[in-house]
Parts: C-alpha cells; sequence; structure tokens
DNA sequence: GTCATATGTAACCAATATAGTTACGTTTAA
DNA sequence: TTAAACGTAACTATATTGGTTACATATGAC
C-alpha cells in the first residue's frame, strides 16, 4: 500500500489529500493517513494540515526507491525472525543455533535490501 | 523452529523423537511434529511411525540448504506481499503499480533465497 | 473571527495467523 | 498384546492487520 500510495504521489505530481490517495488504494482515508505518518516521519513527504492541506512528496521520484519506502513503513522488523522460545541450557545447539542463524538471515536480508534501493520510484512510475 | 530442529538432528546424527526435539527448541511436541509434517512432505527428513519410531535427515548436511528448509515451512509465501485491494478501475496508478511492484519484489525475492542457498546445515552445525 | 476542510490519532471491531495444548486414531517394535 | 511414537483435529490465547468511527487540532477563505 505505501508504494502505492507514493507511486499515486509520484504520478499525481501535485498534492493530494488522504481522500484522493484512499480511492486509488480502494481503501480507507484513515488507514491511508497511518501509513502517511510513517512515510512522513521517514521524511518521504510532506504533510500540510488544514484546509487546503495534503500530501506531496518531499523528493523527486527518482530520489526514492523502495527500500527507503520499505524502511519507513517497516521499521526494524525483519523479513524472517528467529523464535523466541527460551534457551535449554542444557543443549548446545538451542544455546547456538540462535546466533549463527541471525547472521545468515541478515547478510540474506541486506541483499533483498540492496535490491531494493535499486528500484526508484520513478522505475516504477514510469510503468503507469 | 525449522532451522533449529534441522540443526539438532544433524548434530544428534541419529534418530530423534518429536519430545527430544521439543526440549531444545523449548516448546510443545505437536508444534514441532507440524514443522517435521512440512520438512517431511518436503522430502528433507524421514519419518518412522509407531514404537521406537522418530526423525533422521534425509540427506546429509552438506546437501540440505537453508533454501530447502525455508521452502518447506513457507510453501509459497511471500516475504512481502501485495495489498489485496480491488483495483479501482478510473485510476491508472492502481490498475498497473501491482504487476509492476510485483515484478521488482520477485527479483528481490529470488536473490534472497540464493543467498539462502549458498548456506548449507553442514555450516549451521559446524558452529555448534 | 468563523467556518469548512484536512490532518493526526485514539479507540474499537473483525478477520487472520501463530503457538501452545489436549485428545485421540494409527502404526510398529518388542 | 502393549507401550511408545507419529499424524492430525480441535480448541484456546495472543498478536497483528485493516477497517471504521470519533474527535481534537490546524489552517486557508470568507
Amino acid at each position: 500500500m505505501a508504494v502505492h500510495i507514493m507511486t499515486a504521489l509520484a504520478y499525481l505530481a501535485e498534492k493530494a489529500s488522504s481522500e484522493v490517495l484512499a480511492r486509488t488504494v480502494n481503501t480507507n482515508a484513515v488507514v491511508v493517513r497511518r501509513i502517511l505518518g510513517d512515510l512522513n516521519r521517514a521524511g518521504l513527504i510532506h504533510a500540510e494540515r488544514g484546509n487546503a492541506g495534503g500530501f506531496t512528496l518531499a523528493r523527486t521520484p527518482k530520489q526514492i526507491s523502495l527500500l527507503d519506502i520499505y524502511r519507513a513503513v517497516m521499521e526494524e522488523r525483519e523479513l524472517v525472525s528467529l523464535h523466541e522460545n527460551p534457551e535449554n541450557r542444557k543443549c548446545p545447539v538451542s544455546c547456538k543455533v540462535r546466533g549463527t542463524l541471525a547472521a545468515h538471515l541478515h547478510k540474506a536480508q541486506s541483499v533483498y535490501e540492496r535490491e531494493l534501493q535499486k528500484v526508484m520510484l520513478a522505475d516504477i512510475e514510469q510503468a503507469m
């Protein structure tokens, strides 16, 4: 949804209200505003309040990557995460898998993110 | 949990019951059996029923990658998925983002998976 | 200064997913 | 024949998500 919203903002190229954006996503304006809140806190958009308020991109579509959007809405959550069960002290596997696996998952996630970084909002918009 | 279980099987290098495996993960044997069911259907382990039954790896730890395990438990689910709202026919963005974005996400996921494919269960086990 | 319009956010609901648990049928070696 | 183990259904508790209503706050237009 965040990418859909950002693409709409790029496509419209003008100030848009959460109402208008909600219509393109086919959802509720509040849902859209929640996402816009994340995007705003991440500095990807500008939000103007009050009468004639609305949202605009903070940078050009060429300067915004899918990774920027991903980070804005995902914050520190990981693609695949470890189980949270307490470790069994008597079991060497239980004590060590977590750390080892975390390192490998972290590596994989970083190549995923590097891939997202290559795609700019302009690339998506261009396909519209 | 699936990786934890598989590592335990590799480490023990002998038939293990869901009870024993549950103890290293610190959870319930049924939870473990559910995951073992996925791993079994994917052909990564052998399951023996009846008295003195239990689970063993179907291949050596060198022949099992994190990707194999990932696929076994994740099936066709994707790391990041598209929103499911119906498209707004009047809006070109709504009609086209989905396909374009899907292609980019698919690419990113494939580099993620390629990374998982590089890591073998033997690599994880060795760190224990 | 008032008012219409928009954002920001809290509160609540419904739907879904996950882990844990109990229970029980089925299988199999001893 | 029986004890031990898998396979799976059913139920519960918890968390997450999206949608919805409601309302306080901000702001441009008149």
